[in-house]
RNA sequence: GGGCGGCUAGCUCAGCUGGUUAGAGCAUCUGCUUUACACGCAGGGGGUCGGGGGUUCGAAUCCCUCGCCGCCCA
């Protein structure tokens, strides 16, 4: 190994340091899980795993380096450490970025070509390619990302166990994610159901609650008026969607609205469309609103749905899967059946109007009906008022989501919110209030989970259809696989007992097209790791996990749905623990994100600085607080590397050259020393409190503080006198001693945070203690124990006072501008007779730290602070 | 509109189970060629702890209220 002191460089270069170890950890399987170690020896971690086709930025390192110093310290603790790492390859992420990369779009109809090559960065109009083609390269782009995440990993120091590595649309993630479908649908926790669901009209696909982002966006009121029927007055209505009155199927008022008491139960009649309508009145209906009356359509908003559900409303839909409207007809009452809903007392007028929206986009059919309400006399009531609202959006689409009816599979969460609630609860939470926004997302929600996705990359949902006589869907007559055969394919495998040829053929079955959602997977990362149920034995070893750090955002999806999924399997927690890490900011105060366009990539900063200092970075963070991005700090972390590089040269100097036989703690007598160890036991006892809290950033805080300031700015330079004594004096063997041990266990208060540095220098000298072990990362976390064998010093305040008295000499030699070398002739100390006490057994070490000749006391005869006079040497 | 978090030195942040003149790092100023480190050492200046009110012998810390910023949800 490199030894101290000699070829050193003179500043700390890490480049070569950290590949170094890199390579050595790499070979040594470090970082394994021991299956054969009890539950209670474990610390079992649910990793996150990234989404690899998302962007990489410094966001990631912050948070992934904060678990890394959770588990490093478990580690030291003599944990057997079980810390997997997976990848997040599911879902619409990775789709755009494959219909990007190779310029390809899926088109489930378009055959399967064996002999497609893909070309990247191919121009012009995309090419319609099969759902296999498709998912085909979706696994060619996750495996490349999936490596740049693993070498950036592998750069950082995670301490990962790689072979617990997992990627959610592998073999084994699919199979568990499908047993769990086929569980919860045998527990009835599982249904499907043809709804109104949340639909993203460009992506095609049903989205989830916690999918959903409000935005504010412009619109306007289009005020109209509807009239009513056997009156000539009429009702002014006031809505931002007049694109959907051919939709309208009931017009609604406050109860006690006096404005409108004379028309409730009467008919009104929609303009340009001439469909009567019921006036009813209802508490929800806004007084305030517009003008206080509302139509109801199908589907303007969830408030409708409810609506079209309380009154038994027709459904008159419009809007088709693509956002486009509907080919529709209307009739005049009299002819209206359950295939014609659109009832007009002027079907005539009404078709010639809709013909002219009928096949464009919701936003283009709003331009021509204002147009037409514009020049139609009795229309339009007065100008649209322009306002904006919130508008609720997918979370990655780029317009307003509809309501769309489909038949979709769904996981009951509305009838446990108090068993999950109370879930919710047995968990710690790190920090504590982070609960209260579980709490709060629980306790909003209003639908059930919508599991199914429209989509081809991901898990199928893994279940087939009888097909009726007349080649109907039998939606109720489910065929499910056995769970030996998972995964399936429904859309390429046949069920058991039918063969592929029965496929879509009348009184044959059919394959559910749709995959899950990406939760539906991610929530499981706990069981995935465990190999539930394949592997009950390893699962009751690791489950419940002790840990699973995340951020705060996914709070209502990743932690949500993983304890939805726990208790509904086992009626467990899924770990005891969440510690969440904040998000790193732009000096704007934006989150860092590749949308915002303000990402900062971690590779450069490495390259610049080393991956203990970007690491160190992350450590100042508090758990769950938010954080400017600030490039000093890895200055701040460079200078702290530096430091602990050349301190520990001269510290191993000190010492390097006396046989460690003779350097134990029985060797450390003397007052100073027995001070500092004095000093160093609460540090430890504080920073092993906070790690224990997960708070890691105070136990840094502490140990630099110490390391810097105790250590380096003072004890170094009292015993340095003693350390240049030539015989192997009781005083140079306690100081030697002393340097040895505080530094060894200092370097390892730092291990967590800079792996690289603190393994390196180990190896200078620590790697073969008998106490120890050979790398640095499983020798233990230090602890009172260490320390019981020496002896209190004599003088509980030694410390305390050699430290006012430096202080005096260093601000009087500041103040006289002179050199801290500069000797004095005589201190006189004017002070309490404690404090003359406290100093004499180390004023030797303080005149040579100081260059004092003489030391006189004054004993004061006033209690307080004492005062100092100093002469410098007449030479 | 509701909930949560934040607002502390020029900047980034600690402190907040109430208790000596409010801390750190960076930046700034002064000094020190001290044989581990000038990526250093020593010292200094700089804050009415977002505003207001209250509880208390005592509040950055507890309570109320207002303002601004962020997040989550209507």
């Amino acid at each position: 190994m490199t030894t101290p002191n000699t070829e050193l460089p003179k500043n700390y270069a890490p480049e070569e340091v950290e590949a170094k170890w890199r390579a050595h950890w790499q070979g040594t399987n470090l970082y394994a899980y021991d299956p054969t170690r009890p539950r209670e020896e474990t610390f079992v971690v649910d990793t996150p795993p990234p989404t690899v086709s998302g962007s990489l930025h410094m966001g990631h390192i912050f948070s992934y380096s904060h678990q890394d110093f959770i588990v490093r310290f478990n580690r030291m603790r003599g944990k057997n450490i079980f810390f997997p790492i997976g990848w997040d390859d599911n879902g619409l992420p990775t789709e755009r970025r494959v219909q990007n990369l190779f310029n390809v779009k899926c088109e489930p109809h378009v055959h399967y070509d064996p002999n497609f090559k893909a070309e990247r960065g191919k121009k012009g109009d995309y090419t319609p390619i099969s759902r296999r083609n498709f998912t085909k390269l979706c696994d060619i782009a996750t495996k490349e990302d999936e490596e740049v995440f693993r070498n950036l990993w592998q750069r950082m120091g995670m301490s990962y166990d790689w072979d617990q590595e997992y990627a959610t649309v592998n073999e084994h993630c699919r199979r568990i994610s499908q047993l769990s479908f086929l569980e919860l649908l045998e527990k009835g926790e599982v249904y499907q159901a043809e709804r109104p669901v949340l639909w993203d009209v460009d992506f095609r696909t049903a989205i989830a609650q916690a999918e959903l982002v409000d935005k504010e966006v412009p619109s306007a009121y289009h005020f109209l008026r509807f009239g009513i029927e056997g009156s000539n007055n009429h009702l002014v209505i006031a809505t931002t969607r007049p694109e959907l009155l051919p939709a309208c199927v009931a017009v609604l008022v406050h109860p006690e609205d006096e404005r409108y008491q004379n028309v409730i139960g009467k008919n009104a009649v929609t303009p340009l469309f001439h469909a009567p309508v019921p006036i009813m009145s209802d508490p929800k209906a806004d007084p305030e609103k517009g003008t206080g009356v509302v139509m109801v359509c199908t589907f303007g908003d969830q408030t409708d749905v409810e609506w079209v559900k309380t009154y038994n409303l027709p459904t008159r839909q419009v809007l088709d899967r693509d956002g486009h409207l509907l080919p529709i007809k209307f009739v005049h009452a009299n002819e209206a059946d359950s295939t014609h809903k659109f009832v007009s007392a002027d079907p005539d007028q009404a078709n010639h109007v809709y013909s002219q929206m009928q096949g464009k986009y919701a936003k283009q059919a709003q331009k021509i009906i204002v147009e037409l309400a514009n020049t139609t006399d009795g229309v339009i009531d007065r100008p649209k008022q322009d306002i904006t609202h919130a508008v609720k959006y997918f979370e990655k689409g780029d317009r307003p989501l509809e309501l769309i009816p489909a038949r979709q599979w769904f996981t009951r969460i509305l009838e446990h919110k108090d068993a999950l609630v109370g879930q919710g609860r047995k968990i710690q939470w790190h920090p504590a209030h982070m609960s209260t926004r579980y709490e709060n997302w629980v306790l909003g929600l209003n639908q059930d989970w919508c599991l199914s996705r429209q989509r081809f990359f991901g898990v199928p949902i893994p279940v087939w259809f009888k097909l009726g006589e007349n080649g109907e869907v039998l939606y109720d007559q489910v065929i499910k696989p056995r769970a030996e055969q998972l995964p399936v394919d429904p859309l390429a495998d046949a069920p058991d007992e039918y063969k592929e040829d029965q496929r879509d053929v009348p009184g044959g079955f059919t394959g559910d097209p749709d995959i899950f959602d990406t939760w539906a997977t991610s929530s499981l990362t706990p069981q995935i790791s465990t190999h539930w149920p394949t592997n009950q034995e390893r699962h009751k070893k690791l489950f419940p996990m002790d840990v699973r750090p995340q951020s705060h955002e996914i709070i209502r999806t990743w932690a949500f749905y993983t304890i939805v999924k726990a208790w509904m399997h086992e009626r467990e927690v899924p770990w005891h623990n969440v510690v969440i890490s904040g998000w790193i900011l732009d000096p704007d105060r934006k989150k860092m994100s590749k949308s915002q366009g303000n990402v900062v990539t971690p590779e450069p900063l490495i390259d610049q600085h080393g991956a203990d200092c970007v690491r160190y970075w992350a450590g100042r963070a508090r758990v769950g607080v938010d954080t400017a991005f600030d490039e000093q700090v890895f200055k701040v972390g460079k200078r702290l590397a530096t430091k602990m590089f050349n301190a520990s040269k001269f510290v191993l100097g000190r010492f390097e050259n006396i046989d460690p036989a003779l350097l134990g703690p029985e060797r450390i007598t003397h007052e100073t020393d027995r001070a500092i160890i004095r000093e160093l036991r609460p540090l430890i006892e504080r920073a092993t409190a906070a790690f224990e809290q997960f708070d890691y950033a105070q136990a840094l805080q502490l140990t630099e503080d110490f390391f810097w300031s105790t250590f380096c700015d003072n004890y170094v330079e009292l015993s340095k006198p003693r350390t240049y004594e030539e015989e192997l004096s009781e005083g140079r063997l306690s100081a030697a001693s002393t340097l040895r041990l505080v530094h060894r266990a200092l370097l390892r208060m730092f291990a967590p945070f800079m792996p690289f540095l603190t393994e390196e220098i180990w190896h200078w000298t620590y790697a073969s203690d008998s106490d120890m072990s050979e790398t640095i990362h499983r020798s233990p976390w230090p602890t009172l124990d260490e320390l019981a064998a020496i002896v209190e010093p004599s003088r509980l305040d030694t410390y305390c006072s050699m430290k006012i008295f430096i202080e005096a000499v260093r601000k009087w030699k500041a103040d006289q501008n002179v050199s801290m070398k500069a000797p004095i002739g005589t201190a006189l100390v004017n002070a309490s007779a404690k404090f003359h006490d406290d100093l004499e057994a180390v004023a030797d070490d303080l005149k040579g730290m100081l260059h004092i000749q003489h030391i006189e006391n004054a004993v004061s005869e006033v209690e307080g602070i004492p005062s100092f006079k100093f002469t410098l040497a007449t030479e």
